[in-house]
DNA sequence: CTGGACAGACTGACCAGTCGGTCTTTTTTA
DNA sequence: TAAAAAAGACCGACTGGTCAGTCTGTCCAG
């Protein structure tokens, strides 16, 4: 077996392809092409070239869920939990936004079978923010008056355009985004007295270190 | 002429189609099906498909840049104008929604030409967001620590995102998540001094009135 | 009687997917 | 254990359907 199968080369040709030039724009003879492979080898990997997105999607989103269970699971506190979640996922742009991008911008093309599945994963990541969310309000540290939904999906949108305009050489990296996102959402969403509190003060830009 | 005419509806239709199942999968026998003409009328009002695609995205961004230089010139401060381009950026789902989510999902699909155009437009709407910023820092409401562009986009962010979620029957109104949203943005960025300021206790959900 | 607004049958390019075939690796069997 | 058979991986010319755009008209207002 080589360093790399056919399907994986298939799969990293597709996504920078996709990227670039849109899931319509982009040909099975070019996937081909780039992969140094043919369509036959194409075919024999993949059932469609729907099922090629479909695979894109579901590695993806597989990722994520893992990484929000495991800031969910690692830390105790909501204001914590959400921290490390925004976190988390800004920084998972470093590696992933090609898949985000194709994630965020083809889905609507996803045949419905396939459709079903990834909205099922997806559903599931975005229940697990509106439960953080949902649990700082009642332990205390988020503001009562903000509602759990909508509150959910602005800091979603904050985190998910980065797709849009995140460029990897540009001037700055995903760990300084990461943390100015997390500041204004915690900024945002804290209470006066939980953004005073020792223990919280990593959150936010500049604090002092020890 | 009659009171709608058929350019109107070629587009009224396809933006709809366009919302519902993205450009490629929509065909122009399908727009001129649902929009009671012929493919003889949609060629003789567009000189190709790209050109509707393009009509679709000036009249929107064009409404839009006005929008807020509306906000840019009617308001003083920074903090002002802020909040006032937020909400009126969100409201304007209210109507827009379908040209919105056209805008963002199908620009990749712009023929270079159209696209340039649009790009430039765009830009200029982003350069008002990153001067009210930067000049919210140097007058001293907005949080030095925060860095101009990536403040900015997080705010894109949160706002442009809405396009993905909301429904004009859901939960809440689109006057509701404006007020939401302004409230999250303002909170996130404005200093503590600044929050305390009573002119801007109209920003924040729950403030007394009056 | 001319030119704009529209109708709709037609065409040609493009492209996802097929199919017969080759080469290599693994499994079966004598 | 060697030969034979089967399975798996991949090749690339070809096909059939789809769809943007064309072209020859018709109708009607001015």
């Amino acid at each position: 077996m080589p360093v790399t199968t056919t399907k994986q080369r298939i799969t990293d040709a597709a996504l920078q392809l996709f990227e670039e030039s849109g899931f319509h724009a982009v040909t099975v003879d070019k996937i081909v092409q780039k992969s140094g492979t043919s369509k036959g080898g194409f075919y024999h990997n993949f059932k469609s070239k729907d099922e090629l997105l479909y695979t894109i999607h579901e590695s993806f989103i597989t990722y994520i869920i893992e990484k929000a269970y495991q800031a969910h699971t690692s830390w105790n506190t909501p204001a914590e939990k959400l921290y490390e979640t925004v976190h988390s996922f800004v920084r998972m742009f470093e590696v992933y936004q090609a898949h985000v991008t194709v994630f965020y911008q083809e889905s609507l093309y996803l045949s419905p079978v396939y459709f079903e599945s990834i909205k099922k994963k997806r559903d599931r990541y975005k229940d697990m923010m509106f439960s953080v969310v949902e649990d700082g309000k009642s332990q205390g540290d988020f503001r009562q008056e903000l509602p759990v939904p909508i509150t959910s999906m602005a800091i979603f949108g904050m985190i998910n355009w980065t797709y849009k305009w995140y460029k990897s050489d540009g001037a700055y990296s995903v760990r300084e985004i990461a943390d100015i996102y997390a500041d204004l959402i915690m900024q945002a969403v804290l209470t006066e007295k939980a953004r005073n509190k020792p223990e919280y003060q990593r959150f936010f830009l500049g604090h002092k270190v020890g």
